[in-house]
DNA sequence: CCAGTCATTCAAACCGCTTTGGATTTCATC
DNA sequence: GATGAAATCCAAAGCGGTTTGAATGACTGG
């Protein structure tokens, strides 16, 4: 079923149908309601390609994630896609997902905006040194960014969370519980998200004349052995920390383990404080959460992520938009005071 | 710059440009060698929308999800997508999710056969009394199944593990250690890979005479607290078991949480086997595994299912085809002989 | 009664590509 | 030198929609 016979079935012109169909003001409602009623009736909608060709719209928005596993394809990564994918879904808009080979990353956004595949991008994870927003500058592409690329903050539309106050603030948190050794545990310094963190974690120890121990800050990708074998090594080591302050939940249930294997236990022997992405999977709630965390949803950077760029795409023009938002900090089970005297 | 332009720069017919770009023989090389020439240099890449309308084919293949959480949107979910996407973009396939709203589910299906969206599509999770293949049947969309489908394995192509024989072979394994008081810690059993891990579960059981305790089976989504949770009551409660069976490696890093918060060890005082699908955030490899586990990548199976359905798409007509894996049993950290006395 | 509006509807062009069904040229063959 | 096959190339017709520009009819006001 198709356009043409649509409207020979209405003894209508195709013009007509397609006007009746898309809410234009210059159709009788009567033939509008004959012509919606016979369209459901015959089952009949529109084919996608025809109509995008048509209005030189591709109704999709593009996500290209390299297929290498750091950073990128985690839960934290699914979350957020399902997060946009309803604001894409409730818009019409279709997402189209692109697993490249790392070396064809930048051909994989060059092929979506040549062969006009999506009408945006979002890019994930910006790194310290990041360089896809220009590109897409170039080829003049609309994109948001899920974070946010040093200097280039008011060029560029983003959302991140405020990653230097959560950690400060969390440090902070330690520190007033009298924790003076704190470890963190980081995600891949390369990512600016991860940057931030150490720089709040930094700052509020330099607040109160301390420094960071290089022995204690560890960084990797955030997996569960990294935060078990890490936090292992230093509580098996000459001057152990009281408290850790760890970028992921996953990896925060790794230090819970080795803590627990140290025959310690969490929350009185030793503190962890956790980011949280509220991931599904990993629901930190209950009365008392289990980790005391910041908290921040994932999902819900999705949704805002996607209604900006759409917003950008009906808007072209407009001024680059940023939305920066704080993390909640909520206490858990897993913090305590830090012991008084050595072991 | 499109077919037009670059066939008026060439002097030679849209047709023939065509022809040349598309490796048609009947084009002499010389002109290929030009034309392929000049649309790199103009950088020239057929509008992806036209082509898919001139040919008929839209070149992508949809998955649907359902908003809600329930044992889809998930890590493992991730894994296969991942997996599927680079099947997808080496045969120059887009990938597109939509995120829909439960009632909307069938709803979505239909849209993507009516506006030709995509070829095909993937069934995810399929549940004990599935129904969408019927309805995929009805309109004619390909599609593979990851997982099966109780009461049509042969009128559908899947892609699945063996997961009663997984969940035996563990059984076994815990058996013959000596354990006889085994938990299982089930995803949700209106799923079918559930009920098969369940299945073959009880079957080890009975083939030694005994009955699985319906205290010690426990099934929901597979979260970390789920794992803690469930085996804290276990543990707690009057004749507590010296195994558990679990799922996944979310729920058994629960476990073996709450084993810890016990001040019991794993792999002597209880023993834990999981399913692992070899999750790149969660790995569980080194030189003896933490978790002793039944192994299958998800990723794989991803692969294989996209390359299952594109062959589907390429030849219609062709008889479904199944892809049966069994798991790997790895033996890790996690399990030991069965404590001899009562504590 | 007629020009002028407004409300409807339509024929045809267009979006950018593929593909059908020739047309033209080349060249060995008879 | 005519002939047929093979090698190239092309004009034009789709694919299934949207949108432009114009036509038609009904209605208003002078």
């Amino acid at each position: 079923m198709n356009l043409k016979e649509l409207s020979q079935r209405l003894e209508l012109s195709q013009t007509t149908v397609s006007r009746a169909l898309n809410g234009y003001p210059e159709v009788s409602e009567e033939t509008r309601r004959r012509v919606t009623e016979m369209a459901a009736r015959l089952g009949y909608a529109p084919n996608s390609q025809a109509r995008r060709l048509a209005t030189g719209r591709a109704m999709a928005i593009g996500h290209v994630i390299p297929r290498s596993i750091h950073e990128m394809m985690n839960p934290i990564f699914l979350e957020f896609i399902a997060g946009a994918g309803e604001t894409y879904s409730m818009h019409g808009y279709d997402m189209i997902i692109s697993v490249v080979e790392d070396a064809l990353e930048e051909d994989a956004y060059r092929q979506i905006a040549t062969r006009k595949k999506a009408d945006g991008v979002i890019i994930h994870g910006p790194a310290h040194d990041e360089h896809r927003h220009k590109l897409l500058k170039e080829i003049g592409l609309p994109f948001v960014v899920h974070g946010r690329i040093p200097g280039a903050e008011t060029e560029t539309s983003w959302i991140d969370m405020n990653n230097r106050r959560a950690f400060e603030r969390a440090s902070n948190l330690l520190l007033d519980l009298g924790h003076t050794r704190i470890a963190l545990l980081n995600g891949l310094e390369h990512m600016d998200f991860a940057r931030r963190r150490r720089t709040g974690f930094e700052n509020a120890l330099a607040a109160r004349g301390l420094a960071a121990d290089p022995q204690l800050m560890r960084s990797a990708d955030m997996t569960e052995p990294f935060g078990c074998d890490n936090a292992m090594d230093m509580l098996n080591g000459g001057n152990p920390p009281t408290a850790f302050l760890v970028s992921s939940m996953i990896s925060a249930i790794g230090v819970a383990r080795a803590v627990g294997q140290c025959g310690l236990t969490v929350g009185k022997d030793i503190s962890i404080i956790t980011h949280d992405d509220a991931l599904s999977f990993l629901p930190n709630s209950g009365e008392v959460p289990i980790f005391t965390c910041t908290r921040s949803s994932v999902r819900y950077a999705g949704q805002k992520a996607a209604e900006l760029l759409l917003n950008m795409i009906a808007n072209p023009g407009t001024e680059p938009t940023a939305l920066h938002m704080d993390a909640e900090l909520i206490i858990g089970q897993s913090t305590g005071p830090a012991p008084s005297g050595p072991a």
